[in-house]
DNA sequence: CTTGCTCTGTACCAATCATTCCAGTACATT
DNA sequence: AATGTACTGGAATGATTGGTACAGAGCAAG
């Protein structure tokens, strides 16, 4: 079996998402990547440190490809609103898979990727605004919803998560998803 | 100076903020309360998870007394909930203080800890969902607004460490307060 | 002063941490 | 078959981890 890079940076996100940057310790990305100490240093130098931005680029591009870029350029704002909700529920599996970014972002560790981590929520939130502008709202009620929504998405997860409860994140998600709708 | 055990559980409070539970070794521990191991491990025999469960305990006890009790019983359900806005805004200082109970919640600790923190959410949503019913809307659309709501919190602290703006978190709190008025 | 109790600082423990190192495998190019 | 390069597993590194042991400090009650 060929180890692309690409399934090692996916084994690598789950790995850090289920454990945290602290938590998820050389032996547990071993063991949950299958690939030992030596393969892990020779692909990523840097270590843990590199492993970790790695996957936030990685997650970066794929939001970017699948989400980012339809909202902005999209000829019917709508569809790619439509779309960026499929993917969201999709993607977080309804609350079950958490935020890579957004779990980054509560500890200490948010300063060590500071930056991919603001630029993230930075583009989410200016890609939406634009297609709710493209669909009718003034500029200033755009960028609002935009906020409200991009951090109800965050929210709807620690919820989901703390409570177990998958009903929970698609209730607070078609909330959200009717405050993007004509 | 005298060292209450409400002092000492503020501290461990913010060390477990700042860090997460695995990032919160026992040597920041030690320094962030002033306390040496001794002294830790003699208030704390069950060691760092029972320090955090104290926390927990702390946090959700302080909570039901400013905002979910009134929520539940305050005679003018409005009253209450204005007041739970202001001390949200104090308690979580517009976003540059983590709500630990979330983070918890966002990596494997929360298992750890589960009990706590899916009895915190639940309680939150279900007293604001009561003071929304006595406002006047049916219990339905109560459930869905507390919901939302307390989603909605906590995806505005996330968004606001991440991109550490305090105003991004002040003008989401503002949108979901309008949720919450008559 | 003595007793008894709560509290504290320090030395210590085994386990685990991230990282380094290197001999060796696999495989494609000559 | 010989050489070179990409990759791999595992042993060894020193630092740090959470936790224990214990002698002593501080102080109130007798």
């Amino acid at each position: 079996m060929v180890m692309e890079r690409a399934d090692v940076l996916s084994l690598l996100g789950e790995a850090f998402r289920e454990h945290g940057y602290e938590g998820a310790s050389l032996s547990v990305i071993t063991k949950q990547t299958g690939l030992g100490r030596g393969s892990l240093y020779h692909f990523f130098p840097g270590g843990k440190a590199e492993m970790a931005a790695a996957v936030l680029e990685d997650i970066e591009a794929w939001f970017e490809r699948e989400i980012f870029a339809p909202l902005r350029s999209e000829a019917d704002a709508q569809t790619a609103i439509d779309a960026m909700w499929e993917a969201v529920s999709a993607y977080f599996q309804s609350g079950q898979r958490v935020c890579l970014v957004g779990a980054f972002a509560l500890s200490d560790t948010r300063d060590r990727f500071a930056s991919a981590v603001n630029a993230y929520f930075e583009r989410w939130i200016e890609a939406l605004a634009d297609a709710l502008g493209r669909q009718g709202h003034d500029g200033e009620r755009a960028d609002a919803i935009a906020e409200q929504v991009v951090a109800g998405i965050q929210g709807a997860i620690t919820l989901a998560r703390a409570r177990r409860d998958a009903g929970l994140f698609e209730r607070v998600i078609s909330g959200l998803r009717a405050m993007t709708e004509k």
